[in-house]
DNA sequence: GGGAACAATGTCATTTCGGCCAAACCATGC
DNA sequence: GCATGGTTTGGCCGAAATGACATTGTTCCC
């Protein structure tokens, strides 16, 4: 059985909101060919152009019935007036599966479709949603979330997870993760976390230890084990361990590591001391230890990726 | 000064790999408002169909100068003679730094300019690419490489890295960082890896463990510490556990977990076993146990997904 | 105001992780 | 044959992470 999928844009929309999905589904269709049936739709069709200015093409809304429509998020939302039409067409088209991604919440919730459903939304946007549309259990915390047929999830990316859990639904778990290697790049660790998880994760949402990071900072020529961090958080040392990686996701060794790491990049790269000086100032000691740590965290060691940036 | 950057597509073009740089650069471009002019450019313009069906919007191939040009990849690479145009386009146009994105890679070779030089393209194309180009120093196991002013990426998602890498070095990591913070969703832990993680990660290139996985999996139920999958696998626990995280990329205790909360997970989402007994027997003895594991992996406890497995 | 449920914090024990060193192994050239 | 240098393997140890459990503090309901 063929099931159609339909993305819904709209003037302003996020490029990658749609994107994302897009590539998930067409690339699970090469898995399972006939399995989907996939389209964009926008409220009169036409070329759409993104918040981006590149713009895609999209069908007129139409009628169903669909399995999943897909809504795309983008600073659209700021003004829904403008998205009225689809709000109205939404209420009433057959569809199995609503999903939103990022902001693309605004208008399920408009819609009334999350009503008493647990939901999640851009992290930026959760205090005005959860204001605007109190009777959604916001759940800001989670990557993506179903309740019942109705799905919505954060961030822009998440709409490529969002998609990925529906394709498990429907396809199974081979398939989904297929999809996913295809698409994700290869996860292994030499190339690891690319090199901006560490500037993505530190800080912890409500910045509870964002002085502690900048101490930090301040003393990596130091040793920093685990007891001198509660200390200068003035708790116990199992306590801080656990309060940390509640608050950041990562525990406290490996989050000193990622700070010593990203100042003896930025050392190397912009500053002219010799690597060994650079290794003592951020707390490597022994330029050798640097030297690997470098190799596991970007794949090269110092003195490559200085000469790259000196090009 | 105002960067101009340019995304090369072409029909069958890959749709993420020209929106993940393009909306990274437009977010970055929000923060430091013009810093980039973006285009999406292709031979003779027009509406370019991608590999997914959906179409989007180009301009023909301009006269340079540019900042940066980035070339797509997709299943159009793969007959190189629709792209001869862009090839002889890319050897003459003026550019600071080309780059490409998951089999884009294929143009900038063919047009000689990675010779001589790193570089990284899809992991599924390495060895076809390797063969084609052996002038070209192929590292497929980087996320993105840059060799002097020549930039390379390897999966599809990559891209997005790549352009962070870019902004990076063009307006500093703080721009970066709060660019990266706003595409990939805020990575908190407990939706943390998405679900997806598990199903990409393990396996490991040369499949020296995957035998060792098969064990594992049928052996859930009895406990599993690092010296008895050692055994198992006939090495001695530290030379094990070194060689499996170099495998693998994670830890043995880490990956036991994954596999645990896999079985477990599709064990409470299809099966009818109470929760007890599937905890028993996906070796979490304590159902608490599994409470909290499931938690942190999937952000709500075993009995919240089977009741939404069951709509 | 009493008390029960629950969260936050602290202590202790166990496991895992990663660094370091030494021995074994391997290839190469003399 | 034997020195040499490099890589792989194994053992050991300290630090870190995790789990179990006790204790305190807090809130909320009766």
């Amino acid at each position: 059985m063929t099931r159609r999928i339909a993305v819904v844009i709209f003037p302003g929309f996020q490029l990658l909101d749609a994107a994302g999905p897009l590539s998930a589904f067409e690339i699970a269709e090469r898995h399972r060919p006939g399995a989907y049936a996939i389209s964009v739709l926008a409220p009169g069709g036409g070329d759409v152009a993104s918040s981006s200015g590149a713009r895609m093409a999209a069908e007129p809304l139409s009628d169903g019935p669909f399995d999943t429509i897909l809504i795309s998020g983008g600073d659209g939302t700021r003004s829904l007036d403008e998205l009225r039409e689809i709000i109205r067409w939404i209420r009433h088209v057959e569809v199995r599966r609503p999903a939103s991604v990022c902001s693309g919440a605004y208008v399920l919730a408009e819609a009334g479709l999350l009503d008493g459903r647990r939901a999640t939304t851009h992290w930026s946007r959760t205090d005005d949603f959860a204001r605007r549309y109190p009777k959604v259990k916001l759940d800001a915390d989670r990557i993506f979330i179903r309740d019942g047929d109705v799905w919505t999830s954060g961030g822009i990316t998440a709409g490529i997870d969002l998609s990925l859990a529906l394709i498990e639904e429907d396809l199974g778990t081979g398939v989904a993760r297929s999809t996913a290697q295809q698409l994700v790049v290869h996860q292994r660790r030499p190339g690891g976390q690319s090199q901006f998880s560490a500037l993505v994760e530190l800080g912890g949402r409500t910045g509870r230890f964002s002085d502690l990071m900048d101490w930090i900072r301040d003393h990596l020529s130091e040793p920093l084990p685990v007891e001198r961090l509660a200390e200068q958080a003035a708790m116990s040392p199992r306590n801080f361990a656990r309060a940390f990686t509640a608050e950041t996701g990562t525990t406290p060794a490996k989050a000193v590591e990622r700070l010593r790491l990203e100042a003896a990049r930025t050392a190397v790269e912009t500053g002219h001391d010799p690597i060994d000086r650079v290794a003592e100032a951020t707390g490597f000691g022994d330029p050798e230890r640097m030297r690997r740590a470098f190799l596991r965290a970007f794949g090269q060691p110092a003195q490559a990726l200085r000469r790259a940036a000196r090009h």
